[in-house]
DNA sequence: AACTATTTATAAGA
DNA sequence: TTCTTATAAATAGTT
């Protein structure tokens, strides 16, 4: 319907894929709705597209219904073939169902991880291919996010370390001079608390004992900047794969 | 689209119904495959008929993983309406136990698929990503061997093929020589089988009869070589990806 | 199930 | 994305 007779095959050219998915999205969800309401159907309609959104349509919009019904349709099925146990409650269905779920996810886990391949087709092996190929693409990117992350939380607290460390080699060579004339100061009593008499009040407080290690804080930010060593030589390889 | 205007309300008249519901359940199901592969969008179609019966269409007919992957998108939803109902009974136990090991499975499921990452740790990404990457050479490895596999089979069935053609022309050509010199033939009587009177004994059951195509097998065999050219067009390509 | 007059959907272009 | 338009497709009413 459109200008050129139409080859039912994948569109190629992205940009022309993505429109028509736009156009034909709205036309399939009309139609749902039409069928729906003039025939008196109830019908439930989900579509990902290429880059996995979602979007649907359900028959006055309880699509958890529509579904649980599809469930219960195509459990009746599968159960004419392995029956007879609906002997005691209905848990007992949905128990078998959440068996059914649990083999299935642990069936599809094992085709995540490329085990167990022998059972799948070409054609699944290729979706299976793609969906792993984005995913591993997803998760290398949001790594290197928390890395770059890391990196310039890491700079920061660098930098504060290091003015830090300015301020207390200050200190120092001033204590020292003090030190060198102590004739002009012994008369008077200044307590055991001389090493901060020349500090401003109130000091920064990990300032003055952060070389005796025992601010926890200062600790921390240390022991951080060790371990970082060794994930930037592993991965930061990484970043553009 | 036909001969009226179409008001968007039930249809009263129920054979009428029944008609365009057959009708426009045809089309729906068409336009949903048409979007899954012209878009390469995955696509559920649930439709209960007014009387109940069920169409459906799904994208690589697995209508399950489509449903699994509708669930986790809307999966906080319907926690709030699932939670409460543990109560009494020991096989609540088992039960709850049950749907645990769905949410854990669920929730890796999601991760292999790159999906939200937010809560996983930078050690645990990298982990994931390794087992990704793994599992991407394995089932790229399968893919390749079982594209190589009907690869050889192909030519294989294609070397056949042709000799039966080379036999086929022979025996063509030798029964145009046989009837250029009627003379010496003409007396005896070689009943009505006369075509195949030059064939070794047994001949191949199919060959002096598939130029009539009522050979199943060799027909078979055409189209299996035909089918093959999209294939090989569409994938060979990816065989080092 | 076919036919066909019309309405709809939509491909291409802007 | 949205609009327009030429054309392909779907389908309502009919046979």
């Amino acid at each position: 319907m459109g200008r050129g007779r139409v080859q039912l095959k994948r569109i190629e050219n992205k940009i022309n894929r993505q429109v028509t998915f736009s156009k034909r999205r709205t036309g399939l969800l009309k139609k749902a709705h039409e069928i729906s309401v003039l025939c008196d159907a109830e019908v439930a309609l989900i579509v990902f597209s290429h880059k996995g959104k979602l979007f649907e349509y359900s028959t006055n919009a309880c699509m958890e219904k529509i579904l649980e019904r599809h469930e219960r349709y195509s459990y009746a099925e599968r159960q004419l073939v392995a029956t007879d146990l609906d002997s005691q409650g209905n848990w007992t269905l949905e128990y078998n169902r959440l068996k059914a779920k649990v083999e299935l996810l642990q069936r599809n886990h094992r085709h995540y991880l490329g085990e167990d391949l022998d059972s799948v087709s070409l054609k699944e092996l290729q979706n299976l291919e793609q969906q792993i190929d984005t995913a591993l693409k997803l998760i290398r990117e949001r790594k290197n996010h928390l890395m770059y992350q890391s990196i310039s939380e890491l700079q920061i607290k660098e930098k504060a370390i290091k003015e830090q460390n300015n301020m207390l080699v200050k200190q120092i060579k001033e204590k020292e001079k003090a030190l060198a004339q102590p004739a002009l100061w012994d008369q008077q009593d200044h307590g055991p608390n001389a090493s901060s008499f020349l500090l401003p009040q109130p000091p920064l407080p990990c300032l003055n004992i952060s070389y005796q290690e025992e601010d926890p804080e200062a600790r921390r930010n240390y022991e951080l900047d060790l371990t970082l060593e060794p994930i930037y030589s592993c991965h930061l390889g990484c970043f553009g794969t």
